[in-house]
DNA sequence: CAGTGGTCTAGACCACTGG
DNA sequence: CAGTGGTCTAGACCACTGG
């Protein structure tokens, strides 16, 4: 169960032991673990290397220590879902307006450094790259550059990209979107966002990067979009 | 420095002690720590300890260990993406910088009928306008044009301003923030934001609109901010 | 009271970075 | 090579919880 001549350390052996027997309901909820001591006793492993592992586990809030009372798995979070991760035709739908796309290109190209940062892989891996121009009521509103590693989604093709992308990485492949991360900028317009976007050169942008996240922490896709600042708004709710 | 005797955990001492260096400037982004054993030598303390307090601000996103080399402060822009409501001063301090402001005018107004519609108010009501400069380590970062009823904080003063003015409403006042909204834009400095700014006409500004509100539904106030596009990017989690 | 997590010590060996 | 963070040990005393 745990391997001490393993490269892979105690304490993160510990910590997915943990984790797979909460996984799978060994451990449920409110459920009491096993003393530091006993962890420590029966793995034949110091007390601080066992505590490493758990201290991870807290972090990430799938344990609760109390003090004097042992170790518990925590309770689910309630964390409503205040704003939603939506793909552009579902945020468009949203407003009232008829979402399209044009196609610009569709390629395969090799991550540089950023890129392969961001998706989480190798530097030079080869990665989708996917061009377009996001339209309302037929009024281009954006361009979208996104980015999927291809072990993502083998066999992506013009086809899926004209319906929808995360129905397809949900329900034909599987992943469980569990959020997204994004980052917003204000930026100006450029020659080519002027050109794709019919809008003057120096109009202002919302520059949106978005990482969409499984639940097992895989980046599924990156997407850079630059939405006109006049057609467009970005709407959010935060719990205090 | 280190007081052994005191109830305080050494490693948070240790903790405090790093934290305030980054605080005031002694300690700049990319500037590395003295080694773990150096402060454990100098403090007569052992190295476990000072991991402890280390390992704390390296979770905090204040350092960053680089495996063979030491440990560095983080750079300003490795912040946490913001899933919770945030003044203006507790976001930069989360983004390792120290916030400041310069109050331009406080004053009573008759709220127009945007600012009452925002503010659920009937229009005409009178309201607190708070029109700052909002700086980071000393750079002006953005513009915050603040609106709040009246009744919601009858004495609402200088003196409260320079201070949190969400722990007022929270702990002095009793309100319970619940959440805030926001619209995000992208827009062009105009002459004003330009020289307030220390930019110039026509660079982008990150426009955001926020109403904070109660658990009972009340708008506490109304915020517009205008953020330099070169300083300043909204970073938001959303689940799916 | 026995048991728990919280803190702390004084060592050790490892892989890694840089000169 | 000397120096760094990463991991690990085998103890220790503390305050706290519950019976």
């Amino acid at each position: 169960m745990i391997d001490k001549q393993s490269p892979i350390p105690i304490y993160y052996q510990i910590e997915e032991l943990i984790h797979k027997q909460i996984e799978n309901g060994q451990l449920k909820p409110g459920d009491v673990l096993p003393s530091e001591r006993e962890f420590a006793d029966r793995y034949q492993i110091s007390r601080m290397t066992v505590r490493q592992g758990i201290n991870n586990l807290v972090q990430k809030k799938q344990l609760v220590r109390e003090k004097g009372r042992g170790t518990f798995v925590a309770h689910q979070n309630i964390e409503q879902p205040l704003t939603k991760t939506t793909s552009f035709s579902e945020d468009m739908v949203n407003r009232n307006m008829v979402p399209e796309s044009k196609l610009l290109s569709f390629t395969r190209i090799k991550a540089d450094s950023d890129v392969a940062t961001l998706l989480q892989i190798a530097s030079g891996t080869e990665v989708y790259s996917v061009f377009r121009v996001r339209l309302a009521n037929q009024i281009p509103i954006a361009t979208e550059q996104a980015f999927i590693p291809i072990d993502i989604a083998p066999h992506l093709s013009e086809t899926i990209l004209h319906s929808s992308l995360y129905a397809y990485f949900e329900h034909k492949l599987g992943y469980e979107i569990d959020h997204s991360e994004q980052t917003i900028r204000s930026v100006l317009a450029n020659k080519e966002d002027a050109h794709l976007l019919e809008i003057a050169e120096g109009d202002p942008l919302l520059a949106i990067r978005r990482q969409a996240v499984t639940s097992s922490n895989r980046v599924l896709e990156l997407v850079y979009t630059r939405y006109r600042g006049d057609r467009y708004y970005f709407v959010t709710r935060m719990s205090r």
